[in-house]
RNA sequence: GGCGAUGUAGCUCAGUCGGUUAGAGCGAGGGCUUCAUAAUCCCUAGGUCCCGUGUUCAAGUCACGGCAUCGCCA
């Protein structure tokens, strides 16, 4: 039996299609992970889902003029189409709108009512008389309080930066109606009791956190010892979202921010009920039954705060009453991938489209480029060029050639089999060695999350692949000494064996190309699918991964000799300039 | 404005506890090779470690003060 993980990743807005800088960011770091700890043995589940409520949906369905279901459908599907296309092993990718996950928000809510963790208050917000609604920030636009400028939003201002409360605002316009008549109406909300989890949050902080990224637990540090939080109101004034399970609120939702992480809980306990064993999910969550698990959350770093201190808050809140669940184990959040200058931002059209470039050029391409210029500790800026330049001086020139020229060898001049090796020489044996050693060394790389520097010394194992190829040139000698020449073609093709696995997590289509080309049958990971799940909220779409049949262990394999191969083909592309050209600009 | 991170070769990044001549990949220049998708492999050049002050026998690393970029918060 394995170590229970459990990867937490981050719920993606299905407002458009992602850019891969978010991919870079939070969506591929942890399929890495998991399919590396699947490797080693651990039983993962992987869980997320798409955020189907906030006001950006709303707005984005609005303007399309889409109902809010038809909308998220939509743009819940091209997530998955992504997942799919680029192998991403979600254990069950699903999404907030559904039965499970209004049962188990309301559940939490109601536990943080008893506990105490949660209490109402009256807030002071602007009222638009026409639409007969309260407005959230996104609402309202008007003068910027401090510089005047005239189209400012409602909690922040685009000309001078300055982030305000909306009530702030001067000239205040509705942006569903268009009135300029808004009134400040006060409006009774539940509020989460932040303050009472500084202290515990601190303590929880305290202690075996060695292995977080210094940011991440710097500015958690930071935020946490200036004893500065206070009560955020967790419902909105809205139609949209997961209703009150206290009282009778008919025109009041659970606000995103509050569902959203729990995300992490309903999902697994979803998971759970469509695997048939529907208690399955206290094996990852619950501390009654197993406190060993590992919780990790795979996020970008403006969702720091939400899973270092909201969301462990909440988990305390909800611990004060009679069960008890697991807290984060790391957060291994991400800086920003930007394009040449500027971020991402689909309305200045500056944006590569994950779906759109997933259908142009190799998934492995994309996880090998997204991988080696991971934003693990600082933004980094994307472009083209550089895309073409890794994919064709690095992946292709290093890993993909090696595999072409040694295994494209062996099927020809070996009768299409792995040779018969004699006796070992001690600089086989050395250089064997040394490649096995990277099981160990990339190992603990991929178990820290330090993803790029795993790529970096699988490369480096790959070049010593090719550097022990020129100097024993077995193409040299096979005429004079076949024998010797057999040896070093399977040695060579052993360390191949070998990195076939190492790779593996970054480069599973290619790996899996590799060992079908080296003769095995059964495949090293598993499959994914789709299926549609009834409930009573409706319908809705779920990805799923089978990782039975997986074969892939992490481990130096014996690669048997006259084992018959499979005739070779390029793994990768090469991209060719001409046809890059009008990316290049 | 407060908090945190980042700033090292043309590009993308390592750099442990302060310790010899600051490293890698790519790119550039040169060479070898021809099994391989014109790929591999070897050699060379290339640095004001953001700026300033300080601590120290010794600072990319520590302290203080700045500058720039990014995120969170007000």
């Amino acid at each position: 039996m394995g170590r229970k993980i459990l990867i937490g990743v981050a719920w993606p807005y299905v407002n458009g299609e992602k850019h891969i800088g978010q991919i870079a960011g939070a969506y591929l770091p942890p399929d890495i992970f998991a399919r590396y700890q699947r490797m080693i043995g651990n039983d993962v589940l992987m869980v997320s889902g798409s955020d189907t409520h906030g006001t950006p949906i709303m707005l984005k369905a609005d303007a399309d003029g889409i109902p809010y279901g038809e909308f998220i459908d939509k743009y819940h599907g091209l997530f998955v189409d992504g997942c799919l296309a680029m192998g991403l092993t979600f254990d069950l990718y699903t999404h907030t709108d559904t039965a499970n996950h209004w049962e188990v928000t309301q559940h939490m809510f109601t536990r943080h009512w008893e506990t105490g963790f949660v209490y109402k208050d009256v807030q002071r917000q602007w009222y638009d008389p026409v639409a007969k609604k309260f407005l959230a920030d996104r609402y309202v636009e008007g003068e910027c309080p401090y510089c005047g400028y005239a189209d400012a939003r409602g909690d922040q201002c685009d000309n001078c930066g300055r982030i305000y409360d909306a009530l702030e605002l001067k000239n205040p316009r509705s942006k569903i109606s268009g009135t300029t008549a808004l009134e400040i109406r006060e409006t009774e909300h539940f509020f989460l009791d932040m303050a009472k989890m500084n202290e515990p949050l601190l303590e929880w902080i305290a202690h075996g956190k060695e292995h977080w990224r210094p940011n991440v637990l710097n500015f958690t540090r930071g935020q946490l010892e200036l004893r500065e939080l206070r009560g955020r109101a967790i419902t909105r004034d809205l139609d949209w979202g997961v209703t009150i399970p206290i009282g009778d609120y008919p025109d009041k939702r659970i606000y995103v921010w509050y569902d959203a992480v729990i995300g992490y809980l309903s999902a697994a306990i979803e998971w759970a009920k469509l695997s048939g064993d529907a208690e399955a999910w206290r094996q990852w969550w619950d501390a009654d039954v197993n406190p060993d698990a590992r919780i990790y959350n795979f996020i970008g770093k403006d969702n720091i705060p939400f899973h270092t201190i909201i969301w462990p808050g909440m988990l305390i809140g909800y611990n004060a009453g009679a069960s008890h669940l697991n807290l984060p184990y790391d957060v291994p959040a991400n800086e920003y991938l930007n394009l040449h200058g500027g971020k991402f931002s689909t309305s200045r059209g500056n944006v590569i489209g994950w779906n759109t470039v997933l259908a142009q050029f190799q998934p492995d391409a994309w996880r090998y480029v997204l991988t080696a210029m991971a934003p693990e500790t600082a933004d980094v800026e994307f472009t083209w060029q550089d895309f073409m330049d890794r994919v064709n001086n690095e992946l292709v020139a290093n890993w993909g050639n090696l595999v072409n020229r040694m295994l494209g060898f062996a099927y020809k001049r070996f009768e299409g089999k792995t040779p018969m090796p004699t006796a070992l020489t001690p600089d086989d044996e050395a250089f064997l060695a040394e490649i096995k050693a990277g099981f160990d060394g990339v190992g603990a790389l991929y178990e820290a999350v330090k993803l790029k520097a795993a790529l970096q010394e699988a490369r480096r194992l790959s070049q010593r692949v090719n550097q022990y190829l020129n100097d024993h040139a077995p193409w040299k000698i096979i005429g004079e000494n076949p024998q010797r020449a057999a040896t070093v073609v399977y040695v060579a093709l052993q360390a191949i064996d070998w990195l076939k696995v190492i790779w593996a997590p970054v480069l599973p289509h290619a790996s899996e190309a590799v060992h079908a080309m080296l003769g095995y049958d059964q495949p090293l990971f598993g499959r994914q699918y789709t299926e549609v799940v009834e409930d009573a909220r409706g319908r809705h779409l779920v990805l799923r991964y089978d990782h039975r049949g997986a074969s892939g262990v992490w481990a130096a394999g014996v690669l048997s000799p006259g084992q018959p191969l499979r005739e070779p083909k390029p793994l990768f592309v090469k991209l060719d300039e001409a046809v890059m050209a009008e990316k290049l600009g």
